[in-house]
DNA sequence: ATAATAATGAGAACCATTATCATATATGTT
DNA sequence: AACATATATGATAATGGTTCTCATTATTAT
């Protein structure tokens, strides 16, 4: 996840949301900074937790605007908190592997051949169901280090 | 999803709750013969909606109780409601393809040699992780029929 | 500066899901 | 077959993550 630069990531996410008629303010550049520097999807709490200038409210109602304008991806995963991280078209395309008994997550990445047999397979499947697919997600179900 | 029969998808489902000590109910009885000739993982009130002589709270806690035993999935996508099916082991393996606008779900398969490249990758880059993975999801992400 | 517009924070409201509990149903024993 | 014990059910209340409201504050454009 450290392919991109701070700078690269900033202009992008401003572009995103001037594009919605949205303003890159202070609390949104916190917000992207806490979510880049994690290098894995976080919960709402652990946003505040992690940068305490930060209010529950806001941060929701931002992480909103953020996913609308296409800068920030929701995640769920077996818990009952909704995660969030930055859109894999601003960092790189990758994967998740979730604790079933805590729901934490990490990220990883798949061969580009796995990838590219995998892209062409689905695509022949999706054409059986009544869907037109454009993206896909692959995550990995275990338990973390600190579950087992 | 019909290569099982209904009196096999009944014991492993009655041997799964009994394990647990628990009633193989007439509620219960009900609520597995919706979600399988759904064939597509249902919300708790296209359940109720399905067959009403349901009642929303038995129909919660039921889903609960059948989680637990194994015999049925919980999945979660891109609405805010959760939605179950009759789990893997009971029917067979399959993925889903997710309507990102509505969050309706429809079921389809993989060739099984891509199956086996896919399990295979998953472990080896799981070993990077401090991860132990015992299973995986793959969703495609789309639009279905109604929404586009 | 000023006006116009968007963003913020504190709290109230929302709503899918869980918990409660009195009643009903099933199981096992003599 | 009735009894005792344990589990299941349904109606309703409670919970809690998330969204909404709105008065105040910050940003942008003129």
């Amino acid at each position: 996840m450290a392919l991109v630069s701070d700078a690269q990531i900033d202009e992008k996410v401003a572009s995103l949301l001037h594009n919605m008629g949205h303003r890159y303010s202070t609390v949104r550049r916190r917000l992207v900074t806490v979510l880049r520097s994690a290098g894995k999807p976080l919960t709402n709490s652990q946003i505040v937790d992690s940068d305490t200038s930060l209010v529950q409210s806001s941060v929701y109602r931002n992480l909103n605007v953020l996913e609308e304008s296409g800068a920030v991806t929701r995640i769920v995963t077996h818990d009952e908190f909704t995660r969030y991280e930055l859109a894999e078209h601003i960092t790189e395309h990758h994967h998740h592997i979730i604790c079933t008994s805590c729901g934490d997550i990490a990220d990883f990445s798949l061969p580009s051949s796995v990838e590219k047999s995998l892209n062409s397979s689905l695509r022949q499947a999706a054409n059986r169901t009544r869907f037109s697919v454009d993206n896909h997600r692959l995550d990995a179900l275990g338990t973390c280090a600190a579950c087992q």
